[in-house]
DNA sequence: CGCGCGATTGATTCGGCTCAATAACTGTGG
DNA sequence: CCACAGTTATTGAGCCGAATCAATCGCGCG
């Protein structure tokens, strides 16, 4: 049952993704330096990379997948706070607070990740301030983000907050060749980004549908109406 | 109408609050350095140091108070995401984000603030690294709370969530000789703390009194039952 | 081809919000 | 120092959004 399996190490100079992510200012020798000790890993849909409560001891930079971060509620309901894609990294608020990891990173579909070992991390931190300045400017965006949610969550209905999630969905994963929106979740997922109950997240869906909002076809999802789809989440930006 | 003023420059290297602050790391001439270069105002209770959206050119030292953090909902509503009092620093975030001020801070009591310029802090995060992991250390741990608050938002009834916030107000802000919690905040700020209406909040205060776990006074708030007040927020650490 | 989970829909309940009416309190000016 | 005006707090009534419970359906997978 060897459902985790490494393969050729990608290198970070030749990475795609690593333009776009924090390791972009790196100069020439140290990406050398942490591509030589880094490893990476092949995760299969549903597999979680780490689970919350545990130690951070690296960080981990996605080089092709889809992640979700997730965490437990009390009563075990599960509470979806992100997601994460090609070029970002994960794990990095846990290694830099030294606390726990503070939430899951379960694989969405089909992943290659690269893991990258705390010392190296700490490192290129220390001898190289513009890299810690970006790793701050990336925490510092993320509580940004944080705190908006908290705001929407505390104010907004769950009809707004499902509008938008559609929304944002759609800017994060883009779209497929058939217009669909390019990531796969369950109802529950979804219901989950939301902040809602399974059902509730269900009825609304249908309801959009029927306006003309969005197609429906089993897990795929179409935005037809994007500007209608805001005006239902209040969203005027 | 001179609200706000000028006075004595406290020195860093004398500052009680200076060793509980992400400051206690730094070594005796960095601290001289930053000390000389900032400076500090007195606010009197309801002034706003900084308003949200606007662009930060420094970062601000809870010298002597207690701040609250607060944004706008769309409908013109009032978000508390959280609190700052001596020692804390705010406005970090915009400043290392890059982005304007995601929240306002307004003081709920007369303080003295200090004010530290943002080539200051730069260059300390650049010149000492030890100090930028501080830096970093306490974003992300913000960034942890925040999702703990996202998944609580979400998936707690609004009775334990404030069953919750009457027990952090006191362990945040302790309590006064005759055993109040030492803050003072509107029933519509505890409300926009919980994420709830201000009549709903009342409501469930009122009962938490007749059921002896709190004693109320006015806006003394005092916790008799913690305990039992832990189980009301279904809370067991 | 059947099993079982995920999706859907309906019925019902209930937590929590809104609206409305007082009451208590704060500070402000005379 | 007191009266007034404008908040802030409280309580009640009623409604509504959303959760829960229950049943069926549909599909993906073995």
């Amino acid at each position: 049952m060897e459902s985790k399996k490494s393969f050729i190490i990608p290198q970070c100079a030749q990475c795609s993704s690593q333009k776009l992510s924090v390791f972009a200012c790196l100069p020439g020798d140290e990406l050398a330096e942490m591509s030589s000790a880094k490893s990476c890993n092949y995760y299969r849909k549903g597999q979680t990379i780490f689970f919350e409560g545990n130690n951070s001891h690296g960080i981990y930079c996605v080089h092709k997948g889809k992640i979700k971060m997730h965490k437990l509620g009390l009563d075990g309901k599960e509470q979806i706070i992100r997601f994460a894609k090609d070029g970002d990294i994960i794990g990095y608020r846990s290694l830099l607070s030294g606390e726990g990891y503070s939430l899951s990173a379960t694989v969405l579909e089909d992943s290659s990740v690269c893991y990258i070992p705390k010392d190296t991390i700490v490192n290129l931190i220390i001898q190289d301030a513009r890299f810690a300045l970006k790793v701050m400017e990336l925490a510092c965006k993320e509580i940004g983000k944080a705190t908006d949610t908290i705001t929407k969550l505390a104010q907004k209905p769950v009809r707004e907050r499902l509008a938008e999630v559609l929304l944002i969905l759609k800017q994060t994963f883009g779209e497929k060749a058939d217009g669909t929106i390019d990531v796969t979740l369950t109802r529950e997922e979804i219901a989950s980004l939301v902040g809602t109950a399974t059902e509730s997240c269900i009825r609304i869906l249908s309801e959009f549908k029927r306006d003309g909002l969005i197609q429906l076809d089993g897990k795929k999802i179409q935005i037809l109406n994007a500007k209608q789809l805001m005006k239902e989440g209040n969203l005027y930006e």
